[in-house]
RNA sequence: GCGCCCGUAGCUCAAUGGAUAGAGCAACGGCCUUCUAAGCCGUUGGUUGCAGGUUCGAUUCCUGCCGGGCGUACCA
């Protein structure tokens, strides 16, 4: 509806200076929905925008304006108002046209058309050394609810989560499986604080214990050797290789073990909530097909590495970082960044037009040096969209709860779908907008769930499938909604409701333009509003038959438009409550 | 110190550079013999952190302060 009135307005302003009335070279006509309910359904302050140019006062063009747009089956009237603006009061059959449009598409209402490009959008990736908390959860309610926002929109996506197999993180969960695995096996440990805490840890451990037996039995003191030279973290690297020297090919028994025991817990965790990957991209497959070394060849080549100080460093201030990086460290290691590198270059290689990441705000300080490295292998940068989700920052019992997957002190991601429930949870994360720091109160999300507004969109959904439950109970025939008769419709909680539906392929666009699902969340209150308003103010079925055909009419449409917009948001649409 | 994000009603948050800054919760007052009261209607509540600048017009863009968060690794 505003796409036909931006084009009518637009070849209106064409044609004004193709006649020559107008001069060339006019700011571009835009059309917005006023805030104000009498300031029509869309207006435009073009002349406001063009007056200096045209040579008029602004009311003047506006008059012109109002002219030349002459008669259009979809403008009931147009008002000049204010400083200049133009205001387009729309017919009220465009807005019937919207709601039989609805109920003929039905599910696929609101998928636009297919529009050139391929995105792969990549988001959660979290290290599997342990389970997701509710921080990852907030990125991967955002992520699903934007991959199925981008897929609405006409856009071909394929989502992607980035599993970090091959890293030190993976090494010091494998270690600390190891000890805990000892423990069980009866030896006395004094567990380091730098490893990893939390009791999944021991879970592992015991299921190691259970499939290996005594396989990989040898004294911790051997491999936990004391020295105050080190600092906590060059510490942690002898004992890995120790681990490593002692237990040779078994090692990589417990390293699988515990990568396999937190993928699965992942990916299970993930498909409860309702979030779904195309594919699971494993980093240790980069690094042994090679695809790491082959990156890093290719800055040597381009001369983007350097060695200083036994490291090999990337030229990342050519690029506009901050300073340069390492990539392969002084011990022959290569850092998580030079597997990172390699891995966005093969995305482009993949094909796909546009790269989006969604990564936690504290890994803001990467962007650079990431896009830094796609330009320095002959890459547009400008294909990454790096786009950053703030912490949730948890509270319990008006306290901040702390976070720390090291010390295992942190709320799962898996405790809060239990307490909650996937749908409030879904919905409470991408209710604020994604760089918007956010107060997670557990308290109020656990013990006071019913103020969630999921389900106050919910019940307007339950509500009209109540309606025609009662309409079969009352023995009344089920219309033939398709042709009611929707110039019946005139109270005003009716045109409210219209104008609303009549909203909902711009939000898709719009929502999906910015990255921003919050904005289906808060249409669809306001469109559980309206209903809800609407089931209050009008009887549904108390009435004669064509205004009740057309009044079912539009609560279908609406509760259509309800379990699409839950859809994009991965909250089910409950026919009951 | 430098960089990024944020600062809007008592609280949690919205608002493509537009007209009188909006919701929810909280507070107060109404509405169930009628389709689900997890609802509706109404009232109260604001110097959009502060000061400048750009603009016909600024919560929005720019600069400088103030306050909070996060970075600033040969961790990820």
């Amino acid at each position: 509806m505003k796409y036909a009135l931006a084009t009518l307005l637009q070849d209106t302003v064409s044609a004004l200076v193709a006649q020559g009335r107008l001069p060339a070279g006019l700011p571009a006509p835009e059309i917005a929905r006023p805030r104000q309910e009498g300031h029509g359904d869309f207006s435009t302050n073009f002349a406001l925008t063009a007056a200096k140019a045209a040579g008029r006062p602004p009311r003047v063009l506006a008059e012109e304006l109002k002219a030349a747009l002459g008669a259009s089956a979809l403008i009931e009237r147009i008002e000049i108002a204010g400083p200049g603006f133009l205001n387009v009061f729309v017919a009220e059959s465009a807005f019937h046209d919207i709601v039989r449009t609805i109920l003929r598409e039905r599910e696929d209402y609101g998928r636009l058309t297919a529009r050139p490009g391929k995105i792969l959008l990549e988001f959660v990736s979290a290290n599997p050394n342990g389970p997701l908390h509710v921080g990852h959860g907030r990125g991967a309610a955002y992520g699903d609810s934007l991959g199925r926002l981008l897929t609405w929109a006409g856009y071909d996506v394929e989502r992607e989560y980035y599993v970090n197999d091959a890293g030190r993180q993976m090494d010091i969960l494998a270690l600390s499986v190891w000890l805990r695995y000892m423990e069980v096996g009866g030896e006395k440990i004094a567990f380091p604080e730098t490893g990893y805490r939390g009791s999944y840890v021991a879970d592992i451990a015991r299921a190691l214990r259970k499939s290996v037996g005594c396989d990989l039995q040898h004294p911790v003191a051997d491999i936990l050797v004391a020295n105050p030279d080190l600092d906590a973290d060059a510490l942690m690297d002898t004992w890995i290789a120790r681990l490593k020297g002692t237990l040779g090919a078994r090692y990589r028994t417990v390293h699988g073990f515990g990568l396999d025991a937190m993928q699965a817990d992942i990916k299970d965790d993930l498909a409860a909530f309702g979030v779904r990957y195309d594919r699971w991209y494993s980093e240790r497959s980069l690094v042994e097909s090679g695809g790491v070394d082959r990156a890093l060849a290719l800055l040597r080549a381009s001369g983007d590495l350097y060695e200083e100080g036994g490291a090999w460093w990337f030229r990342a201030t050519r690029y506009g970082d901050e300073k340069d990086r390492v990539v392969v460290r002084e011990n022959g290691v290569a850092t998580y960044f030079a597997s990172d590198i390699a891995y966005h270059l093969e995305k482009c290689e993949r094909g796909f037009t546009t790269l989006i990441d969604i990564w936690g705000a504290d890994h803001h300080g990467y962007v650079p040096r990431v896009k830094g490295a796609l330009a320095a292998l002959g890459q547009d940068p400008g294909r990454l969209q790096v786009l950053l989700v703030q912490f949730a920052i948890l509270y319990r019992g008006g306290q901040r709860a702390q976070m720390s997957t090291r010390s295992g002190e942190f709320v799962t991601l898996r405790e809060l779908r239990a307490e909650v429930g996937n749908d409030a949870a879904r919905f409470f994360y991408v209710l604020r907008k994604s760089e918007q720091h956010m107060d997670f109160d557990l308290d109020l999300a656990k013990s006071q769930s019913n103020d969630n507004p999921v389900y106050y969109v919910q019940y307007a959904h339950a509500r009209v499938c109540s309606v025609f439950r009662q309409l079969d109970e009352r023995g009344l025939a089920r219309p033939d909604l398709a042709s009611a008769d929707l110039t019946r419709l005139d109270a005003p909680e009716e045109r409210v409701l219209e104008r609303t539906l009549g909203r909902f392929a711009e939000v898709i666009e719009e929502a999906a333009r910015d990255r921003e699902p919050h904005q289906i969340a808060y249409y669809l209150r306001d469109l559980a509003g309206d209903l809800h308003a609407y089931y209050n103010a009008q009887a549904f079925l108390s009435v004669d038959a064509p205004l009740r055909d057309a009044r079912l009419a539009l609560i279908a449409a609406a509760r259509q438009v309800l379990a699409n917009g839950l859809a994009l948001l991965g909250v089910s649409a409950p026919e009951s409550m």
